[in-house]
DNA sequence: GAGAGCACTGGGAGCGCTCCCATTGGGAGC
DNA sequence: GCTCCCAATGGGAGCGCTCCCAGTGCTCTC
C-alpha cells in the first residue's frame, strides 16, 4: 500500500538499510574490496539478492571519473564504408580484448558532419575512457580532434603523413611486396596494381610496396591506376589497365574486393585467371574464398588488429605507456596467381 | 604558478564565476532554454569558449537520469557470426537513426558467458536508455534477460516461438514464398530448399515460405537441408543435395552466403547454373553480386531494419508506444535462376 | 494605484555512488 | 598491564550536473 509507487530501482542506499550496515561497507563488500567482516559481507550479499539490486554504472562513473567505455570511431565521408566486412572483424577482436577488461564498446561512424560533431563532443568531454580511431583519410578533422582529446587515443592504421604516438597497424608495405614478389617469382614481368585510396595511408603504403618489389626485380612499375576499395572500382580499374596495357600478365589489387572486381572484368573481357593474368589481392576476407578462381591473397590479422588497439588502450587508461605494433602478414596461395 | 596543476575539465561552476551568473543560469543558456536574458546568454558562451568547457555527459546522465546511449545487443554462441556483412548494415541503420536522436550506440557481442552476463548487468542496471536485441536463438537466455530489464527493449528479427511486444522483422515468408514461386514459375519443379539454422525464426520462417510456396503450386517440397548459414555449410548441404536428389532442378538457399557456396559445389560437379539449376539465394548481400554467376536473391532492406529499431526504440524512450513492423522484401532477378 | 502576470535570477537539494578519514576495539608484543 | 597496530566501521564530503522553487523587478490591466 505504501510502496506501489512506480517502483525506481533500488539504491545503495536501501540495500544499506535492509542489512543493517553503514554504505561504506555495503560498498566495499560489492567491490569485493577488503576490510569487510565475513558476517557484514553476506549481509550485503542477501540484501543485494532480495532487492534486486543492480549498482547504478552512471553514478559509480561519476564519482571514480571513469565511464567504464571506450570508443571505436570509423572515419569516412560516407557510412558504407563501414560495411566492409573489415569492420566486422576488427570489432569482434576489439570486444573480446575490451570484455577482459570489462569496458563497454561504444562505436561511432564519423561519416556526416552531425557525426564528426558529435565525436569531437566525445573525445573533449571524458565521454569514454579512451578512443580508437581508424580510416582516417588525408586532412582528416578527427585527427585535429584527437589532439585535444582528454582522453587515451590509440590509432587502427596510420593516419597519411604523421604517426600518432599510439597506433596498431598492418605491415602493408610488406605484404604488398611479398604479394608482389609471388607475382614475380611466377615468371609474370608485366604487373600492374589496382591500389586503394591514395588518400589513405593503406592505401599509398601498399602502392609502395608494390613498388619497392618492382623496382627490386628490376621491373618497371606501372602508375597507380586508383579504386576505391569496393568490387565495382576493382571492376572499373581492371577495364581501364587493360585498355592502356592489354600485354599485361599480373595484376596486385590492393585489397579483396578490387581483386574480386578485378576477376570479375578478366572473366569478361575472355582472359583466362591465372594463365594469362595472375591477379593477387589483399586482406583475405570472406570474398576472397567464395571469389572464382579463389584469390591468392595477402592475409592480415584483422580481429588481431582490433585486439590489439584495445588492449593498447587498456594500457594506456591504466596508465601504462605502450608501444606501437606493427602486425605480420602472410601470403596466402589460392588459385588466381 | 598557481594554475600548473594537471589541468582538470573545467566544470560548470568555473563558468559560472567567469561569465559572472548563477549555476541555473548557466545550465538554462547551455541547454537553449528560455528563461536567460541575452546578456547573460552570451556571457556564458563566451567564458565556455575561453575555457573550452564541454559539459560532462556523466554528470548530466546522473542528473536527468538519461545516459544518452542505446545498445545493439548482437547474440549468438561464436562471435563470429558477427563478422557476417549483415550486422554491419544493420549498425549502419541504427547508427544513422540513433544520431538524429543524439544517442550513442554501445554494441555488445554477447557471445561469451561473461559477454552475456555484462548484458544482463545492463540490462538491468540502467546501463542504456535503451536495448535492441538481435539473433536470438531458441531459449536463448537473452530472451529471458529482456524481460526483466529496467528499460525499453526492440527485438530485430522475431526470437522462436513467441513474438515481443516490440520487434522489427523483414517478411521472410513473404520473401520465400516469393522465391520459390519465382523458381516453380521458371518451370522448375523439384526445388530443394536449403535452409538455415531451424533454431532461428528466421531460418524456419524461410523455410515456411518455400513449403508454403510448393505445397500451393501443388509439388512435394523437399525436407528441410539445414546449412548454419555460412557459405561452407551451404556448399556441403548442396552436395548433399546432390547425392540425395540428383535430379533437382531448382535450389532456394535460404540466404547468399549459402547460395554461394551452392553455386561453388554445383560448379565443382559440373552442373551448370542456372540451365542444369537454378539457384535463388535470401539478403542481397555483396556476395550475391560478386558470386559467379551473379545470383538472383530476394533482398531484405537490412539498413532499414536497423533504422527501424533504433527509431522504434527512440520512440519507445520517449514514451510513445510503436507499433511493431514487418519490413517488405523484393525479389532482385541477377542469372542464376 | 493596486494587483496580476511574467521574464529573469540564484539558492540549494538532489541524482547514486566512491573514498578519505576519524573512530573503535581487540590481540600481539614487551 | 600498557602501548602499538591494524582490521573493521560509519560519517560525510564530494563527483558535475539538473531542476524545483522562491524571490525580484517590471509592464499591463482595470
Amino acid at each position: 500500500m505504501a510502496e506501489d509507487a512506480p517502483r525506481r530501482q533500488p539504491t545503495l542506499d536501501e540495500v544499506t538499510e535492509l542489512a543493517g550496515v553503514s554504505r561504506s561497507v555495503a560498498s566495499r563488500a560489492l567491490n569485493n574490496a577488503p576490510h569487510v567482516s565475513r558476517a557484514k559481507r553476506e549481509a550485503v550479499e542477501r540484501a543485494v539478492r532480495q532487492l534486486g539490486y543492480v549498482p547504478n554504472p552512471t553514478a559509480r562513473a561519476l564519482a571514480t571519473r571513469q565511464t567504464g567505455a571506450a570508443a571505436l570511431v570509423v572515419s569516412g565521408e560516407d557510412p558504407s564504408i563501414f560495411a566492409d566486412p573489415f569492420f566486422a572483424q576488427v570489432i569482434v577482436g576489439a570486444s573480446a580484448a575490451l570484455e577482459e577488461a570489462d569496458l563497454h564498446l561504444m562505436l561511432c561512424l564519423a561519416a556526416s558532419d552531425r557525426g564528426r560533431k558529435r565525436v569531437e563532443e566525445l573525445l573533449r568531454s571524458k565521454g569514454a575512457d579512451g578512443v580508437m580511431l581508424m580510416a582516417l583519410r588525408e586532412n582528416d578533422p578527427l585527427a585535429r580532434m584527437a589532439e585535444e582529446a582528454v582522453m587515451p587515443v590509440v590509432f587502427g592504421g596510420r593516419p597519411v603523413g604523421s604517426a600518432p604516438r599510439w597506433y596498431v597497424d598492418v605491415d602493408n608495405v610488406g605484404g604488398a611486396r611479398e604479394a608482389t614478389e609471388f607475382l614475380v617469382s611466377r615468371g609474370r614481368t608485366r604487373v600492374a596494381a589496382i591500389c586503394g585510396r591514395l588518400d589513405t595511408e593503406a592505401g599509398r603504403a601498399r602502392y609502395r610496396g608494390y613498388r619497392d618489389a618492382m623496382l627490386a626485380a628490376r621491373l618497371d612499375p606501372f602508375p597507380p591506376q586508383e579504386g576505391d576499395f569496393t568490387e565495382p572500382s576493382g571492376a572499373a580499374a581492371m577495364a581501364a589497365l587493360l585498355v592502356n596495357h592489354p600485354d599485361l600478365d599480373g595484376v596486385f589489387a590492393a585489397n579483396d574486393n578490387m581483386g574480386a572486381g578485378a576477376l570479375r572484368t578478366l572473366r569478361e573481357a575472355g582472359r583466362l585467371v591465372p594463365a594469362d593474368v595472375a591477379v593477387v589481392g589483399f586482406d583475405d576476407l570472406a570474398v576472397a574464398q567464395i571469389a572464382d578462381p579463389p584469390l591468392t591473397t595477402v592475409h592480415q590479422p584483422i580481429a588481431a588488429l582490433g585486439r590489439e588497439m584495445a588492449r593498447m588502450l587498456v594500457a594506456l587508461i591504466s596508465g601504462q605507456d605502450p608501444t606501437p605494433l606493427i602486425l605480420p602478414t602472410r601470403l596466402v596461395i589460392r588459385f588466381s596467381a
